[in-house]
This record gives C-alpha cells, sequence and structure tokens, in this order.
DNA sequence: GACTTATTAAACCAAACGGTTGACAAATTC
DNA sequence: GAATTTGTCAACCGTTTGGTTTAATAAGTC
C-alpha cells in the first residue's frame, strides 16, 4: 500500500513527462550514444541536451560512461521496470473491465456477479 | 517510432510524477472520494487539493461527477493504460537482459561486440 | 604549443509547479 | 433568511523547469 522508493518513482515519472527525453530514450533503445547525437535530432544546443541527460540519468534510466572527451550514454531499464510495476497495479481497472472490477469490489461479500449483458463481452 | 499522443503522455507522466497524486490515484482505486476526502490525509488546503485533482483530470486519470455541493472523483483508468504501453516497449530490455539485448543490438551492425575488459585503445 | 571537438558549469530568463491565503458562489442546514 | 459546508478562482510566494548564452575544461589533432 505504501510505496517502496516514492523520490525514486519522482524522479523516473517526471523524466519520462518530456517528449524530448522520451524520444532520447527511444534512440538509447536501440545503441548508445554521445550527448551530441542525442542532441542532433532536436535543434538544442549541447547544454540544453546535456540538462535532459542528466535529468534521465538522476532517475537511473540512463549510465553514461566517458570516453575520451565523448560522453556515451545507454540506456538502463531497470528503473523503468520499477514504474512499470507501479502501473501495474491499476491494469484490473482497464483490462477486465466490470466483471474483474466489480468482483474485486465485491470481495468482501459473496454475492454472485450479475450477468452484464451491456459491454459487449465475449466468453 | 513516433508517439502517437505525446501530449497525453506529457500529462500522464507529469501527474504521476508526484507522491501526492500518486496516493491520491491509490485511494480512488478502492473508491470513489469527494475533493475534501482526498486533501485530507495530506492536511492541504481544498485549494490545493483542488488543484491536483484538476491534474489528474487533465491527464485522463479522474472523472469528477457534481453531486450537489461535492464532487465526487473516481478513477479513470484507461489514461494508465496508455502510459503502461509506452512503458511495455522496454520490457525487452530489463526481461531478457542480455540474450535478447544484444541479440537485438546486433541486428543491424555485424561488428563484434568487445568483451566489456576495457576501453582504452590508445598505447 | 595552437587549434578543434565534446562536454560541463554558471548565469540568466520566462514559464510552470506546489503550496498558501482570501474572496466568492452554490448547496445544505438551521 | 442566516450560517455552514464544499469547492473554485485569483493572486501571491518561493522553487524548479526547460531553454539559452557565454565561459571554462578536457581530450584529440595539427
Amino acid at each position: 500500500m505504501v510505496e517502496q522508493h516514492p523520490a525514486q518513482l519522482d524522479a523516473v515519472f517526471h523524466a519520462l513527462a518530456d517528449a524530448t527525453r522520451r524520444h532520447m530514450l527511444r534512440s538509447l533503445a536501440t545503441h548508445e550514444h554521445s550527448i551530441g547525437e542525442l542532441a542532433a535530432p532536436f535543434h538544442m544546443s549541447f547544454a540544453g541536451a546535456s540538462k535532459h541527460v542528466k535529468v534521465l540519468e538522476r532517475a537511473g534510466l540512463v549510465r553514461r560512461t566517458v570516453q575520451g572527451r565523448t560522453h556515451l550514454c545507454r540506456l538502463e531499464a531497470q528503473a523503468l521496470a520499477e514504474a512499470h510495476e507501479w502501473m501495474r497495479y491499476y491494469e484490473k481497472f482497464w483490462n477486465n473491465r466490470l466483471d474483474a472490477l466489480e468482483a474485486l469490489l465485491r470481495a468482501g461479500d459473496q454475492a454472485p456477479k450479475p450477468s452484464p449483458s451491456q459491454k459487449g463481452k465475449k466468453p
């Protein structure tokens, strides 16, 4: 019921709440990139991209290895897994819409489920 | 590769990037709540809670029905599903860690991956 | 050593955030 | 009708954000 790592979740969700950073993650999914390469698609200054990467790093989504004068960034998806897991708690609310939800809410009492006929569910 | 609803994702992730709002969602998962009920656990002003709820509403995570003078808020999980789906793309990076990942990375280029010994090539 | 490249640091800016207070409006209760 | 409850709105405050520009640093290159 209580979150284990609220600050971590804060950081991850905040990092994801920006289209530029999400795009960077997509790029990093295929292979590593330097800061400059990450900045390029957005006609954004180096410093701007550097800040975004730092946000991703703080969230644990990216790890950097300095190699000579270039900083190579690599996706670190484990942090995403935690946020994903957090969301999974709500899966029941969008998956089995009414049936399972009602069943869940009725968990306390044993009343049989009234057969719904309006949501176009398939057997 | 291109996101379908970037603004929607922005709103959802931003809404989730706050522990207070995440807690509100948890409360709403069990049953509906008024603004005042949502505010109570945080010894926060009505206006403060009202702002948070508005953020959740804008993200499509909460729907409100005015009933007399009280505003009843209900969880709307479908918006979460979309964000969840976005993250699912990265599942392969934390599930089958190295095998599938390396296979994926080698898909395009045939260069053998050097062992993670050291990068220093200069004498 | 001088130049170029890749990146950070620092200072700045306008906008947004999270929160408050005070004034107001609509239901409800007395 | 007056008071209370439930909530919004607008203004404010201090902090953070996303971005810039201008140095400054560190590593290759000539």
